[in-house]
DNA sequence: GTAATAGTGTCTGTCAGACACTATCAG
DNA sequence: CTGATAGTGTCTGACAGACACTATTAC
């Protein structure tokens, strides 16, 4: 039926998540060649037989590989050369996920993985990690940090209810700086993509209130939050 | 080799142009099956013997169809699913790119195609194109106008000399909507990326001064241009 | 009361948009 | 001169950012 050798394909995700508030990636460890023993972002095969679409696949892959479900991701960018891949000529489908760290800390090894690691994006070392997955990573995160100024994607990163000073916080970890609480509250209260839960969080002082994302809200917007 | 079946790859461009003053794609007429004697955008197999990268694939598949080569093309998206051509499987990863018109009016009917036609793209009707073509065309009209704001892209829609009106003409015609004179300067001095090529334009009325992008100039900026 | 964090009110400089103005050509 | 387009100056409302202020809890 093809008229032309094709290449082989393949889907890699980068889940990234906040823990200790810091944004961290999922790596595995890969039990196979090429590059086994060596980290990588989870990725697999697009099985023909099982899959519908390209969403199937990253679900089903992601959660082969590290029992994981992911609530938000969406599409990167797709690498291909003949050289990123010793077996041949190879095309990566690339995928950012954004997930709570409550809902992965459990992830564990699947499917021809050995053992899965969180690490600080901003620790990982040159040369470290297998294919081309650093550039990966590093698109990734250009593309969050671009997306944070306009969009309300950071919600993705925090439990389904939040104050308003988590939800600053993990945009400053984001972005890499510190945002005037006034103008945040001002910017998010205006574009009215939370509502009240009625909760509030109590600690050893003044108790904040928990709010969660609206239900239809998928806002974007446009501001300089940064000083 | 592959351990798996892996999906047919291919590529598809949507190459946009400025054609009196309003955006056009490039279609062709398809030879062979599926979709034989139907418009589709040029697209075209991965070439594993030619070609190294995926950069590389697009600029050939593009040449062999159409004659064109491109000046500026980006990545769009990569559409997948077992449905979306009948011969299985398949993966297209399309390509936007920006033309000015004096560079692709001589487009011509390549390999595999028996026509070319430029269509204005809010002409374009549903169920007219070949396989989910009118999805990928939609998507890059979406990005298109969500970069006009913050990018420099129109430029690439213009001939290499311009003035300043045409690129107000330009951004115009992508965003749909009238953009203040005062203003649009104003934004476009600032952001500097354009000099001065000491020639005119002249016409009826008083002469238009001619401009290009500078050299290094690949700006991104925020704004809102619109009324 | 104090300490600490939650949350708000006010001022100010910047800038996009509105619009009127001047400049320069053909005829 | 007129007509038409090129290009500029000025005002204003909106808003991001700075920062001081009040509110509410634990102790």
């Amino acid at each position: 039926m093809k008229e032309y050798e094709t290449p082989i394909a393949t889907l890699d995700s980068d889940i990234l998540t906040l823990k200790n508030e810091k944004l961290h990636v999922l790596l595995v460890e890969r039990e196979k060649e090429p590059y086994a023993g060596k980290l990588g972002l989870p990725g697999g095969f697009i099985f023909t037989d099982q899959d519908e679409t390209l969403d199937d696949s990253v679900n089903r892959v992601l959660f082969q590989k590290t029992g994981v479900q992911s609530s938000y991701f969406e599409q990167l960018h797709t690498f291909g050369s003949v050289k990123r891949d010793s077996r041949g000529w190879s095309i990566s489908i690339a995928y950012v996920s954004l997930m709570p760290w409550e809902e992965v800390e459990n992830a564990q090894a699947g499917r021809n993985v050995t053992g899965i690691e969180w690490k600080a994006v901003d620790e990982i070392k040159k040369g470290s990690l297998a294919f081309d997955h650093e550039n990966i990573i590093e698109m990734a995160l250009e593309r969050l940090r671009n997306k944070v100024n306009y969009s309300t994607l950071p919600v993705y990163l925090l439990p389904k209810k939040f104050t308003k000073t988590q939800l600053q916080k993990v945009y400053e970890q984001v972005l890499g700086t510190p945002i005037d609480k006034s103008a945040f509250r001002k910017k998010i209260n205006e574009l009215d993509f939370l509502e009240e839960t009625g909760e509030v969080l109590t600690g050893k002082h003044r108790p904040a209130e928990l709010f969660q994302l609206k239900p239809d809200a998928l806002v974007c917007f446009r501001s300089n939050l940064t000083k």
